[in-house]
DNA sequence: GATGTTGGTTACCTTGGGAAACCAGATAGT
DNA sequence: ACTATCTGGTTTCCCAAGGTAACCAACATC
């Protein structure tokens, strides 16, 4: 696991950490890897707050992980669609998804035995 | 790419997203990989300051991803190390690390386009 | 006994996320 | 005409997470 120099702010791998590692960011990233989804949808979906979702919405389409349709019905429709990029980020998060459903039992344990301790 | 049920707060996925996907977590989570570390050479690699870093390896800790151990030195010496879970973890997220690498320059490419549009 | 070293913790301040209200644009109901 | 309603936001205000800097304990050295 070298990164070249992990130490380097410049890193790859920071510079994506910086994009990617944030509260909402990658959930959403694996919604829309399924499908597109309307804004309303992912708010009903993940819970996040309407603010913070056309924030990180804005960022995943800067970054080219998503793009926005809007159809002119009334009221608006607004979709959005994960790009080729993002779709292949999603894919090697798709990773991520397995160990969690494998490992979260571990994980509860040990946590359980921490605070047990204290 | 289906979670069984990623709208549930409950998924395990978004149990492990709600403990790793921080500022920080996941590139400590990828140096301890690399071998044991002190706290003060993870301070200096990351650049984290020293009051998020020794909250980070408590959880790190506690979610049993990362062990602490203390040296009776003078001054004492504190090294973390990576537990057989965090390695686990860690190997998944490899292919995130070799993603950045390939896709950085795309990310780049699509932030740039998006601010000359605005 | 002042100084330096490591690994923290404790103020203090600044930034980011959450809740709720408001807005635009257009239609439906009364 | 007027109010209500729907979507997709933006604005306002508040609180929590993160950063800065100072301090502390336990020694060892000068």
């Amino acid at each position: 696991m070298d990164c070249g120099d992990l130490f380097n702010p410049d890193c790859p791998t920071r510079l994506v950490l910086d994009r990617i590692a944030d509260k909402w960011t990658v959930m959403l990233l694996v919604l829309l890897s399924q499908g597109p989804m309307r804004f309303s949808a992912l708010k009903r979906a993940t819970g996040i707050s309407q603010k913070v979702l056309a924030q990180t919405l804005k960022r995943l389409e800067r970054d080219g992980f998503a793009s926005r349709a809007v159809f002119p019905t009334v009221p608006v429709t607004v979709e959005y669609l994960i790009t080729p990029l993002g779709a292949d980020l999603a894919q090697t998060l798709e990773g991520l998804r397995l160990w969690s459903e494998r490992h979260i039992g571990a994980v509860l344990a040990a946590q359980r035995d921490y605070d047990a301790a204290a």
